[in-house]
This record gives C-alpha cells, sequence and structure tokens, in this order.
DNA sequence: GGCGAAATACTGGTTTTCCGGTAGGGCCGA
DNA sequence: TCGGCCCTACCGGAAAACCAGTATTTCGCC
C-alpha cells in the first residue's frame, strides 16, 4: 500500500522539525514537505501533492482559515487538518467551516497525531478529546450576557462612544424619545441603574 | 571539550520532539533528559545535572515561573532559557526575575536556538530579536491612561458600581459636592464628557 | 394571516449629572 | 518656606438621565 503523503505548515521551525521526527519513523507515511508561510504552503501543495496537510492557524503572512478555505476548494481531495494551541471554540468551528477534516491540539501525543492522519486521510472526521468537549459545551458567554436586540446594541455602543440620547437619536435618525427608551430597556435587561454601571457590564462582557 | 547537557521542558510531545531533532546533530551538545511536566523536570534535572534547561512556561501542573525559581534556588550554576510562544512584557519581566537566564519564542530558527544555548552557557544572557524589542518599548499602558489620584480611583470603583454621587459621598463619608468634584476632574483627566465614555476607557485600560 | 417581539414615539415629572468658577487646609518635596 | 498638588467643600444653573406608563407600526415566524 502506498503511504500517505503528507504536507506540514507551520511558522515554527520547531514544530516543523517535531513533527517530522514524530512522523518520519512510521512506515505509512511519508512527509513529502514543509512549508513556514501560507505563499510555502500554497507553493508545496502544488508541487507535492500530498494527501494531507498538518496547517497551522498562525502564520506570518495570511490566516490559516484562508489557507484552508483556498487548499479545499482548489484541491477537493485534499485533507485538511487543522493543528493548533488555540482551543477556542470560533476557530475550531469556523477552520471547519472552511473544509478542515479534523482539528488537532499541538499537545497532541504522537499516537493521536498519526491516528488523526490516518482517521482524515480515511475521509473521517477528527477532534481532540479536548476540542470535542469544547464543541459539545454550548457557549456560556450566551448565558451570562442578556439578550439584546439589534437597536439596542447599536444604542449601547454609542453611549458607551460618549454620545448623549440627542445625539444618537440624531445619528440614528431617531426621535430622541425613542433613544431613551432603548436606553431604558438596556438598563432592564442588564439589571443595573444606571449608565455607569450598564457600560461596565457591557466592558465585562466584550460588548464595546 | 566536554559537550553542553540540556534538558528539555515542555508539555508538548512535538515542541520536545522538534526540540530534539535539532539539537542532537550539534556536537557540542547533549540532550540528557525530557521532562512534560514540572515534576517530571525536577526529576530530570536532580537525576542528569544539566547545564542548561530550556522551560516553556505553560506547564500543565505548574507555571514554568515558579520552575524557574526553584531551579535556579536549588542549583546555582544552572542556566535556564525560557521558551515560549507568549511575547508579552510581563512574562518576560517576570520569568528574569525568577532567575532566567534568557528568553527564546518558539519561532527561533534553529541557528538561534544553538547560538542561545551557546550564550547562556557562557554566562551571558540571550534573548530573542522580537524580545529585545519589546524591552526596549516602556510600557505604553502608563502613557495610555492618566494620572488618577487615590481618591479619584476610589470613586471611579464606586462609580462603575453604579453608585451616584450622594450614595458615593455617604459611602466614603463625604460631601456629595466633594464627590462631584472628584468627578468631574476624572471627566477632565480622561478627557471625555460623560460617565458613559469614562467608564468605558477605564475598562479598557483594566482600571476596574 | 395572525401572534409576538422589536422598534418607534409620546407625556410628565424627578433625580442626577455636567459646567463654571471658587476656596481653604494639609502635606510634601524643592 | 514656599509653591504645588490633593482633598475637601460650596453656589447656581443647564443639560441629561431616569422613572412609570402608554401606544402605534413594522417585521419575522409559525
Amino acid at each position: 500500500m502506498e503511504p500517505i503523503r503528507v504536507v506540514l505548515v507551520d511558522d515554527h521551525h520547531l514544530v516543523l522539525a517535531g513533527l517530522r521526527m514524530l512522523l518520519e519513523p512510521l512506515p505509512h507515511l511519508a512527509v513529502v514537505g514543509t512549508a513556514a508561510t501560507a505563499a510555502a504552503a500554497y507553493a508545496a501543495v502544488a508541487t507535492h501533492r500530498p494527501d494531507v496537510v498538518l496547517l497551522d492557524i498562525n502564520l506570518p503572512d495570511q490566516s490559516g482559515l484562508e489557507v484552508c478555505r483556498r487548499l479545499t476548494t482548489d484541491y477537493p481531495g485534499l485533507k485538511v487538518l487543522a493543528l493548533t494551541t488555540l482551543h477556542e471554540k470560533s476557530y475550531v468551528t469556523r477552520m471547519m467551516q472552511e473544509g478542515a477534516a479534523g482539528y488537532l491540539l499541538k499537545n497532541a501525543s504522537p499516537e493521536e497525531l498519526a491516528e488523526a492522519i490516518a482517521r482524515v486521510h480515511a475521509g473521517k472526521k477528527y477532534f481532540s478529546d479536548d476540542v470535542q468537549e469544547l464543541l459539545l459545551r454550548p457557549a456560556p458567554a450566551a448565558a451570562a450576557g442578556p439578550l439584546i436586540t439589534r437597536r439596542e446594541r447599536e444604542v449601547l455602543l454609542l453611549i458607551a462612544d460618549g454620545l448623549t440620547s440627542h445625539d444618537i437619536a440624531t445619528r440614528l435618525f431617531l426621535s430622541a424619545l425613542t433613544v431613551e427608551t432603548h436606553r431604558r430597556n438596556l438598563l432592564t435587561k442588564f439589571g443595573v441603574g444606571n449608565t455607569a454601571a450598564l457600560i461596565r457590564l457591557a466592558a465585562q462582557q466584550q460588548l464595546l
């Protein structure tokens, strides 16, 4: 059986070397190329035509998300396995949207690494255990903050900018009275009594 | 001449493997041990008595800062070279306070890695170029925020809690008029026109 | 096609903040 | 010891925010 052809993409020489060292002893794998930038990654894939690409999200010249999208559209049979230290849900989901076949954390064991490559090459998905757990648990951020409407959010931002209700009304082509209403709804939704507390809460919840 | 004895500490197998691969071909170096946890690091240093430890800041069981302190106090001749992806100034300075002999980023080239180990073993300090630049540029946080007095800060916190000037006055055993003065001073110092903008700025500058 | 949520708007009144200018006492460093 | 900053405190007036309650339109969704 032919070995699985793999290209490694990471801006850290260390990680490239580590991957090489871990993967080369494996008989059913062949590391056919490495790249440290997005541009080099495109070139390496074009010349070596790998089966699987191990792709870091942090690259110096371009986001790994972008690279993932281009690779998967340009080479439909190609499997992209995302490899990163970031365990943030948004990254995982966005990476999957861009066509990645799996998501690995860099603290993965060598066995896990080999397993992941084999699985995505076989057409399956692969996620690290921690990543799976991450995906299962729904965003706790949503629970923390109250439900806010589009308009209220807009008003909130302008309040935080230091505009008065009247200013905001002018800006949004509204009556000042309407803005006051939105304002009051914000206060009640956040359970606070004045603007100061409102803005602090909003800031704590990254809404600004 | 005897080779420099090196112990590697990192919770990522990948990085350990990469370091091994990059360092083992070098004749004047000998990787005598590796560890993936703080506990394992202490054991490895105790048994192998290395000259240099490459130490990651992120370890599962304990902070690398703590590990650095214990190693440098227990083994005075030992050189600790911090190795991490984080380019945040606070980490660098704290690591140096704990007795590290240098600070490397993980995107360092193989040559830089070898160079760094040689230098710290020779009793010198070593910093990546980017890290040096980081150290030179003084904390922009201080420049960003205006100078605030003790009392003003106290008032600011209570404002952010949603108290009115009157409430704050009661809490601090002051006249409400005094609180208003502090309040106005805060507004002018921050260069804003109302409480909302004040709180947002304060939040951005981690003053809350 | 209607129900409900969101957005819009208003009345009328109270509280709070904002603006300006002023000023005395305490404390610390030049 | 003297000047400067901080903390304290005040006046009067304008602007803005907050409170309670109501009402119409608009829009998405079932």
